[in-house]
RNA sequence: GGCUCCGUAGCUUAAUGGAUAGAGCAUCUGACUACGGAUCAGAAGGUUAGAGGUUCGAGUCCUCUCGGAGUCACCA
């Protein structure tokens, strides 16, 4: 637990802004010259120099008349002089090193170790909105999803601790034609059973119908075109066109104007829309059938949801918008009726937002939700975790929602992600090359507990226990895996990669984690760390975990403001890697004089909570024992 | 074809415009009488797709070329 009386306000002393600051007014001092912030370029010194701090000297030579080492060597002189942390400094060529006094490392160190907070910003006061997983209810989730979540889950996370009061939703998909192919697959071919009677995970097999659907619609498509489709072939083929690729291309068009199976599940959309009683209740049948197995799912994951919205209520939302947008001139009609919106001068293109009919089109909806959202939370940030292959769409809503005026528009985010890649390639669900969500997770923690039952490391914990252990160890493989990558990228997948232990993995992080705790549990008996505060002479091991201790506020501020967790990734496994390499080479327990003892068993309780902490922002459990 | 994104070691990847491009996997060689070896140390592996340009300084910014992906529906 954390003590709070006895805590430096961590963002006031931020070293680097300190030294920021001091060399603005050295620069004005020394050379007459305002310098902006933004020049004065504070890094942390690099492995092979000494220091801990580096100030870049070349963007002052213009101001100065002189050379960076002479640069350096004043600035240098200027700092040891007048900020009390800077201990000395050396140069090299147009880099100033600056080093930070063991009493100020001390310092920072006795503030954070019992923090389990330490990272979490102050609140602003703002909310935010993240939506994520937004999946179709006809079928299960896949390892598409599982980014998205993953993404989502830990944007969420990262927001909160920058400060944000965030609110998760997510839009379910469940209406439309394909909750309708699923259905009526179900009613034609089901024979009554259901997910029960059938022993089957209830989203699989909803969507098994939904397969069966697009089977059945196959084999009749391949019988039309035998019989009345060769007509059809021979007068609507564009030349140089074979069969082959007009049937492919007509697909759609036979769905809507020939097939028997798709009359009939349009003729249940349109008895859904009419709210036919026997049909809206097949259809709540289904859809809840398909909710409880995404909420396995969603729970094996460790995600939760503060708010659902559906399309079903939804769709209809952003047609007054629109009519007033038609009055104010952000709307034009054309003269078959449907509305437009001309965005060129933006780089866009002209947009339809509503059709000839009157009803309404995805971006219609959109846009109803994002004010219906406003509506409910008053967020003026919304970020929407959605793969990019709708970078267009959301370029366009976006600038819609500019233009419309809406007081929030400057806040909305399309959190963009690549799609996942098999090492075999594209996944295709009609190849069956799918990755569905569940058996990968299955499967990663069949992989850990085969892994763990070769080491005999959880020989004495109960059994209830151990398989907790083996689920953490197993999602914290998969979920770093995928999280590591930077979400712009394109990722392949290799499940084979994805189940393993070693090197930059989950496991590897949980492991330095574990070795902490083993040691805490071991020294408990030792009484206080009061000793620590003699420690005077601090290792270059210990130096480095101590910078980046103090690095992860500002981590987690980079995560928040670029949307990006993998930042938060790489900083866990760079503290993991030096908190083993420090642990392999020192020992604490054992070490020379009391001193040294209980500042490293103060850095080590530091570095786990930090630790822990970072992981949480993944989504990511930390078992005591592994 | 227009627009957008991506291209870093055999593979998977990192790097607010800053120093000798940093890791992991795979390969090879070492380290347990040890606070947990799911670890550590070392070797080898790079013309950052290519060519120009801006800059004191470019993987990063600009232009062009090549390669890959996405999108350009009155689908969602």
């Amino acid at each position: 637990m954390s003590t709070s009386s006895n805590l430096l306000p961590i963002s006031s002393m931020n070293i680097s802004s300190i030294i920021q600051q001091n060399v603005i007014e050295a620069v004005q001092e020394l050379y007459g010259a305002m310098v902006a912030s933004d020049t004065v370029q504070i890094t942390s010194t690099r492995k092979d120099f000494v220091g801990d701090y580096t100030v870049v000297t070349f963007p002052f030579t213009k101001v100065s008349g002189k050379k960076p080492e002479e640069i350096g060597a004043e600035l240098g002189e200027y700092l040891v002089a007048r900020v009390p942390h800077v201990a000395s400094y050396n140069v090299v060529k147009g880099f100033l090193n600056l080093v930070i006094g063991d009493g100020f490392w001390l310092d920072f160190l006795q503030a954070i170790y019992e923090n389990e907070d330490y990272g979490v910003a102050e609140p602003k006061g703002e909310k935010a909105m993240v939506e994520f997983s937004s999946p179709n209810t006809n079928k299960p989730l896949h390892l598409g999803h599982i980014r998205n979540i993953l993404l989502g889950w830990s944007t969420y996370k990262i927001l909160e601790a920058s400060g944000y009061e965030v609110i998760r939703v997510q839009i379910v998909n469940d209406r439309g034609i394909a909750i309708c192919k699923s259905m009526l697959a179900w009613q034609k071919y089901a024979g009554g059973a259901t997910p029960e009677s059938a022993g089957v995970k209830s989203d699989h097999f909803v969507g098994k119908f939904y397969v069966l659907f697009e089977q059945k619609f196959q084999e009749e498509y391949k019988a039309w075109q035998l019989s009345e489709g060769a007509a059809v072939y021979a007068s609507k083929h564009k030349a140089g066109q074979d069969e082959a690729g007009f049937f492919k291309d007509f697909k759609n068009t036979y769905f809507n104007e020939y097939s028997a199976l798709g009359k009939e599940a349009k003729a249940m959309l349109l008895r859904w829309e009419a709210g036919d009683g026997a049909t809206l209740e097949l259809w709540r049948q289904m859809n809840s059938w398909v909710y409880a197995g995404f909420n396995d799912t969603y729970n094996s994951l460790g995600v939760a949801f503060d708010k659902l919205y559906f399309e079903s209520e939804t769709y209809l939302l952003g047609k007054d918008t629109v009519d007033q947008g038609l009055e104010s001139g952000v709307f034009f009609r054309k003269p078959d009726g449907s509305v437009w919106i001309d965005l060129e001068d933006a780089g866009l293109d002209q947009k339809v937002v509503l059709r000839s009919d009157g009803t309404a089109v995805y971006m219609t909806q959109d846009i109803g939700t994002a004010q219906l959202r406003y509506r409910d939370f008053g967020v003026k940030r919304m970020i929407y975790v959605v793969a990019d292959e709708q970078n267009y769409h959301f370029q366009v809503l976006f600038e819609i929602m500019k233009r419309l005026g809406e007081p929030y528009a400057a806040g909305l985010h399309h959190l963009s992600y690549g799609m996942v890649d098999l090492p075999s390639g594209k996944m295709k669900s009609r190849e069956g090359t799918v990755v569905d969500a569940d058996d990968l997770i299955e499967e990663v923690i069949g992989e850990a507990r085969k892994d763990s039952s070769e080491r005999d490391t959880l020989a004495g914990v109960p059994a209830a226990e151990q398989e907790e252990i083996i689920q953490k160890i197993a999602l914290a493989a998969l979920k770093f895996h995928i999280i590591k990558v930077h979400p712009k990228k394109r990722m392949t997948f290799d499940p084979k990669e994805s189940v393993d232990l070693q090197g930059q993995t989950g496991p590897y992080i949980q492991n330095a984690y574990v070795r902490i705790r083993s040691v805490v549990r071991k020294a408990e008996q030792l009484g206080s760390l009061a000793a620590a505060a003699d420690y005077a002479q601090t290792e270059p091991a210990e130096k480095e975990l101590l910078t980046q201790l103090y690095a992860f506020p500002d981590v987690i501020e980079t995560a928040a403001r670029e949307y990006d967790p993998s930042h938060v990734a790489s900083f866990c496994y760079n503290l993991a890697k030096s908190y083993h390499r420090f642990y392999h080479d020192h020992s604490i327990l054992g070490a020379a004089d009391e001193a040294a003892r209980d500042f490293r068993l103060m850095l080590s309780i530091a570095t786990s909570n930090v630790l822990r902490k970072g992981m949480d922002l993944l989504g990511i459990d930390m078992p005591d024992r592994m």
